[in-house]
DNA sequence: ATATGTGTTGCAGCA
DNA sequence: GTGCTGCAACACATA
C-alpha cells in the first residue's frame, strides 16, 4: 500500500474510489481500504479514458463485456446503497481527477494498483497531481495472487521467466491472501452535480477507427447526453454489434465460478494439457479469463475456492492434480507473466530493446518507436500522456503478408487453423491450446511472421485480452522467451485429432461451414478428398479464399503452403537464430547489423543490403535513431478485414 | 567440470 | 484409450 500526505483537516474523509480493472465488490482490497477510512462520502468513479477508447484496440466483443461489467458494478452499488451508482465521467483521468478533487472537496483517492506499463505511467502522474492538490492517494495491489513488484523482488529483482522461479519467489512471500468479504454498506456519495468544462479527448490517433460504423460520439458531454453519468452504449462508441455469446459482469463471473467449483471432480483433477481445444459446447476449460481481465472475478477468490476444494478432495484420499497443470497452476502462470511485465515495463511487449526476448529475423518485423517507452519519470512530467504512434511493420515479403492476412481471415486452407481463427473472431475466446496452435502456426511453425503481428490481432479480438498474458504467451509460442523447444511444432493436421477425430470434425464444421458436409476422415486435410466427394459435399477445395462460391459449389481454399516444407524451413531458421544468440537489446539488433550474421538465404528478411531493415527504432520525428540507418516507410496496418481480399487477390499467381 | 534430468500442453508409430 | 520410443534437440538447474 502506498500513501501520500493528507490534507491537514479534522474532517471526515471524502473519498473518490476510482474503478479501473477491478469491477467487483467481492475481494477488493482497494475498496476495503477506501471503506476502512470510514469516509463521510464515497464517489465511485469510472473515467472514460480516451486512451482506452481510442488506443486500446478492442473490438466490439471486448467492449460489450466491459459495458456489461460497468452495468453490473452500477447495479451492485445501487443494491448496497440506493443513493449510489457508478459515476461514469467522460474524460481522461489526468485532466479530470484534479477538477474532481476541487469540485467535490476530496481528501482521498483510492484505487487498485495497476500492472501494465501505460497504466503505471498514468498512475505515477495521477499520484503527482493528487500531491499537488493535497489529496492522499491509497493504492493497493489486487489484480494478481501476489503483488508483481513483490514477486520480482523475491526473484532477485529479475523478471519471472519460468514457473519454478514463480513458485520459489511466492514461497518467500508467503500464502496467497484469503479473499475479503463483500462490503455490507457503502456511504452515500456527496453532492454529485458537476459544473465543469470537458477537456476534449486529445488529438491522438483513433486506432479503432476502422472497426467503427461511425466515429465515436461518446465524448459529447462530460456526464453523458442526459447528464446522468450514463454508461455509454455500443452505438455511442460507434461499434458494430458484438457477436460473442460470452457475458461480462461480476454476477455472471461468480455464477460461472460456482458452477466450476460445484463439479468437485473437475476442479480437483483439472489438468490443462488434457483439456480439449476442440470442445466448444460447452468448452473444456472454465472460460473465466475475461472476468479475471476486467476484475469481475478476483483471482484470489478463484484460487482459494479451488484450493479448498482440492484440499477436501485430498482428505477423502482421492488423487488431485498439482501445479503447474492444475487450475491453481494456471493462476501461477498468470502471475509469472505479470512478474515479467513488472520487471521489464514497456519493453516487455516488444522485441526491440527487450533483454529477455530472443531476436529472430521474422517476416513483417515490427517498427518500434521510442515515444513513451522510457519511464514513468517522463510520463509524469507531461500534462497528459502523449499517445504512442500506431504500431507499424515492414512488409519485407508480400508472400508473408498474404499468409498473415489469410491467417487473420481464417482462410489459410488449414481447416483447424481457420476454425480457431474464426471462433476467435466471432466469440472473442478460444481454448488456450487453440491459441497455441494458431500462434505456433503464424510464427515458428509455419509463416515465420513476427509474433507481434499475432499479438496485435489477439489484442483486437480477445474478450480476455491482458497485455502481460497475451505478450507472454506469444513470446512463449514463438520460442523467443519462456520456452525454447522450437522443434516441438504443432501440426494443423495432427493436433486437432488428439482429442478425437470426431470431436475435431464437429469443431471444424461448426466454424468452417463450407466443410459442413465433408466426410470426417478428410476434414483436417480436405485436399485429400476426391473431387467427386467434394461435389457431393456441395463444395470445392479451390482458390485462395478470396472467392466464396463458384456456381452451385461453396469454395474452401487450398492450403496456402506445404506445411511439412514450411515446418522444415522454420525449424532451420529458428536453429540459426538460436545459434546467433541475439536478444532484443543487443546493439546489432538495434542498429540493423544483425544481418551480417545471417546467411543471405536464411528465412526472414535477412537478404542483402538493399533489403528492408527490420528491427529498427524510430524516434518521435521518424528519423533513424542510429547514424546511417535507413528506415523505410512502414506500411500502415492493413485496413480492416474487408481490404484483405484485395491483398489476397493480387497473389493469384499460384 | 561434464553429465543428467526436467521443463504445463509435438508427432508418428507401435504395443 | 493409454503410454511408451525415437525423432532432433533447447535452456537451465542440479549433481
Amino acid at each position: 500500500m502506498t500513501k501520500t500526505k493528507q490534507k491537514s483537516s479534522g474532517d471526515k474523509p471524502r473519498v473518490i474510489y476510482w474503478f479501473r480493472t477491478d469491477l467487483r465488490f467481492h475481494d477488493s482490497p482497494a475498496l476495503k481500504a477506501a471503506l476502512d477510512l470510514k469516509p463521510e462520502c464515497l464517489y465511485p468513479v469510472w473515467c472514460w479514458d480516451p486512451h482506452y477508447v481510442y488506443r486500446a484496440r478492442g473490438g466490439p466483443n471486448r467492449w460489450k463485456i466491459l459495458l456489461e461489467c460497468l452495468d453490473d458494478v452500477s447495479e451492485s452499488l445501487k443494491g448496497i446503497n440506493p443513493k449510489q451508482k457508478l459515476l461514469l465521467i467522460r474524460e481522461g483521468p489526468i485532466t479530470l481527477l484534479p477538477k474532481l478533487f476541487k469540485a467535490w472537496n476530496i481528501s482521498h483517492l483510492v484505487f487498485e494498483k495497476d500492472t501494465d506499463a501505460y497504466a503505471r505511467d498514468r498512475d505515477t502522474r495521477v499520484q503527482e497531481l493528487a500531491n499537488n492538490s493535497g489529496v492522499e492517494v491509497i493504492s493497493v495491489y489486487g489484480r494478481t495472487l501476489f503483488d508483481p513488484d513483490e514477486l520480482v523482488k523475491a526473484n532477485g529483482g529479475k523478471p519471472t521467466m519460468n514457473i519454478t522461479q514463480v513458485e520459489r519467489a511466492s514461497e518467500k512471500i508467503g500464502h496467497v491472501p484469503r479473499p475479503i468479504d463483500r462490503p455490507k454498506s457503502i456511504p452515500d456519495p456527496g453532492k454529485i452535480t458537476l459544473n465543469l468544462d470537458q477537456d476534449p479527448p486529445n488529438d491522438g490517433p483513433d486506432w479503432s477507427f476502422e472497426m467503427r460504423k461511425h466515429p465515436d460520439k461518446s465524448y459529447s458531454k462530460l456526464v453523458g447526453p442526459k447528464g446522468d453519468f450514463a454508461i455509454p452504449t455500443m452505438d455511442e462508441v460507434g461499434l458494430l454489434p458484438a457477436t460473442t455469446r460470452h457475458k461480462g459482469g461480476e454476477s455472471v463471473a461468480l455464477a460461472s465460478l460456482a458452477k466450476v467449483i460445484k463439479d468437485t471432480n473437475y476442479t480437483a483433477t483439472f489438468e490443462k494439457p488434457k483439456t480439449a481445444p476442440t470442445a466448444f459446447e460447452p468448452p473444456d476449460t472454465t472460460v473465466l479469463s475475461h472476468h479475471l481481465h476486467f476484475g469481475s472475478l478476483s483471482c484470489r477468490e478463484f484460487y482459494w475456492r479451488v484450493q479448498d476444494t482440492v484440499d477436501r478432495y485430498k482428505k477423502q484420499g482421492k488423487k488431485t492434480s498439482q501445479p503447474p497443470t492444475s487450475l491453481t497452476g494456471q493462476l501461477l502462470f498468470r502471475d509469472m507473466y505479470f512478474g515479467a511485465q513488472a520487471a521489464l515495463g514497456h519493453l516487455f511487449s516488444q522485441t526491440i530493446g527487450n533483454s529477455h526476448c530472443r531476436f529472430v529475423p521474422w517476416h513483417l518485423p515490427a517498427k518500434v518507436s521510442t515515444v513513451n517507452k522510457d519511464s514513468a519519470k517522463d510520463a509524469a512530467s507531461a500534462d497528459r500522456l502523449s499517445p504512442a504512434p500506431e504500431p507499424a511493420y515492414d512488409v519485407d515479403s508480400t508472400e508473408a503478408e498474404q499468409w498473415f492476412q489469410r491467417w487473420r481471415n481464417g482462410t489459410t486452407g488449414f481447416p483447424f487453423v481457420d476454425a480457431l481463427m474464426r471462433q476467435l473472431k466471432t466469440e472473442g475466446w478460444i481454448h488456450h491450446l487453440g491459441r497455441h496452435m494458431v500462434a505456433c502456426f503464424l510464427t515458428r511453425g509455419g509463416c515465420y511472421v513476427d509474433w507481434q503481428r499475432g499479438a496485435e490481432v489477439f489484442e483486437e479480438w480477445l474478450i480476455d485480452h491482458e497485455v502481460a498474458c497475451n505478450v507472454g504467451n506469444w513470446q512463449w509460442l514463438s520460442c523467443t522467451a519462456f520456452y525454447s523447444q522450437f522443434y516441438r511444432c504443432y501440426s494443423p493436421y495432427a493436433f486437432g485429432k488428439k482429442w478425437g477425430e470426431a470431436q475435431g470434425a464437429r469443431f471444424i464444421k461448426r466454424f468452417v461451414p463450407e466443410l459442413a458436409n465433408m466426410p470426417d476422415k478428410y476434414i483436417f486435410e480436405p485436399t485429400k478428398c476426391p473431387i467427386s466427394d467434394q461435389k457431393k459435399a456441395g463444395m470445392l477445395i479451390k482458390g485462395d479464399g478470396s472467392q466464396e462460391q463458384e456456381g452451385e459449389y461453396k469454395l474452401y481454399p487450398k492450403p496456402m503452403f506445404d506445411f511439412a516444407e514450411r515446418r522444415e524451413i522454420c525449424i532451420r531458421g529458428m536453429k540459426k537464430a538460436y545459434e546467433m544468440g541475439l536478444y532484443g537489446n543487443n546493439p546489432k539488433v538495434l542498429d540493423g547489423t544483425w544481418r551480417e550474421l545471417f546467411p543471405d538465404e536464411a528465412e526472414g528478411p535477412t537478404e542483402g543490403k538493399g533489403g528492408p531493415r527490420g528491427a529498427m527504432i524510430e524516434n518521435n520525428e521518424g528519423e533513424g535513431r542510429f547514424e546511417g540507418s535507413v528506415v523505410p516507410k512502414g506500411q500502415k496496418r492493413g485496413a480492416g478485414q474487408g481490404t484483405l481480399d484485395g491483398m489476397v487477390k493480387r497473389s493469384k499467381r499460384n
